[in-house]
DNA sequence: CGCCAGTTTGAGTGCGATCAAAACTAGTGG
DNA sequence: CCACTAGTTTTGATCGCACTCAAACTGGCG
């Protein structure tokens, strides 16, 4: 599949886009870059040029404390830019790594300035971004408001619609999730045995499983309600309900 | 003195404007708006044409969850705009209000159109809106990371330098902060017992002295050291340091 | 002067952290 | 094919920060 399908795919949840905008997008041929796990694409302190699309795997945005403790404040699926925007800024303030082994596509600032004067491309753009910065907030509500069980529920019925609309659910209820615990943990503000902890529960209540880095939800209805899970803050027009 | 100083002033931090640009801003002479302490100027689910930039008072955008609890995601102060990009999307996820009374100017989409078509202007907004994303991630590290003492200090720092940008800061260490403990504990993700607490904590300790809503940090080195603050996510070219 | 919002204090509880170790898994090389 | 290893998951025990509930206090305002 071209590496681009899953962005078109994206962007038109906001709203279709022409043939030729399509075409344009389809057009971009840039070599697929393998990325192991755990690997920085960008670090703090510098001045990229350059962003990358995610076409496999799961990478995050991250800060690391004084005290050396990780937080991870944004997930990469596939269908994601890391940052198509921050580069306006001098300098990063804070790391893009993988999670998981990932198939990237990198994009100098060039190629978005040219994709960005067609109108309706930069405005899928801008949309994606301020969704972006939706999910950001809804993750402060998170942070604040919920405890442990409902963070991580919250977290895995967010996932099963964003994985949703670029086609990486299965069955309408199973997705790859190929992060660890601790990485769970860094994400939700918790402890790793917390985060086990929580696992544990939401398998014992039948609600979901793990195997391997798959996850099957059971009942969606339940982790969401569960979790005062509300899709709304994705701004989705299509695609918000199961295909 | 003329409402969209503070915003000059905010947006000079980024790179100066030309005599034009100034003088473009200057030329806006809209009505400026009282308004009450906890009233909303934008509600979740609503279309809002008009965004605010607010010349005096606090102001937030926040959440209220299923329970009814409410989470602030940020804090508007004198010299910010309310959102001047979140237009682009259909329907408000979140709620903005006053915390304090504010004076605040409503401009419209077109007004805000006009100006952007001005690139250092355009440019310059578009900077403020990547600096207020870069606040709410550090907001996710505060929560996520952070002990209820050192998330308030934190935030207390933060708004030394954010408000010392736009002049409304003391000597060097004083400012005022018109909000309750409520409002505090529903910011950080803490109850208003624990804010209580914090808050008598760093008085006991001689780092701070609140009387009425006016603050005085007595320790700012100390303040922003036990909290981890580091002012680089600002991403202020100037003014970072005492005037 | 009384009222009310906001602040302060106290006592008890519990969620999630911490510390520690065991069990499992997958990848590696003998 | 099987030890060996490193990373990850799981479990147990204890601790403490922040929550909850409750009540008293303060200060501004009509």
């Amino acid at each position: 599949m071209h590496p681009t399908n899953l962005l078109i795919r994206k962007l038109e949840c906001f709203h279709p886009l022409s043939g030729a905008d399509r075409a344009l997008l389809e057009s971009i041929s840039k070599p697929i870059i393998e990325v192991p796990a755990r690997h920085d694409l960008v670090q703090e302190g510098e001045t990229p040029e350059n962003v990358f699309l995610i076409v496999s795997g799961f990478a995050c945005r991250y800060k690391l404390t004084a005290e050396g403790r990780r937080q991870i404040m944004a997930f990469f699926v596939p269908g994601d830019f890391c940052d198509f925007q921050v580069f306006i800024l001098n300098q990063m303030d804070h790391n893009i790594g993988t999670l998981s082994r990932c198939h990237v596509v990198e994009m100098s600032r060039e190629d978005i300035v040219t994709l960005t004067e067609h109108p309706a491309i930069g405005r899928a753009f801008w949309w994606a971004s301020l969704v972006d910065a939706a999910v950001l907030r809804e993750w402060i509500v998170n942070l604040g408001q919920r405890s442990a069980y409902e963070r991580i529920a919250h977290l895995l019925s967010e996932l099963l619609i964003r994985l949703r609309v670029v086609g990486q659910v299965r069955d309408n209820s199973s997705y790859t999730l190929p992060i660890t615990q601790g990485d769970l943990a860094e994400t939700m503000g918790l402890t790793i045995v917390t985060a086990n902890r929580v696992l544990m529960k939401l398998r014992e209540k039948g609600l979901i499983t793990v195997s391997g880095r798959e996850l099957i939800i059971h009942d969606v209805k339940a982790l969401e309600s569960e979790s005062g899970f509300d899709p709304k803050y994705l701004h989705l027009q299509q695609y918000a309900s199961p295909l």
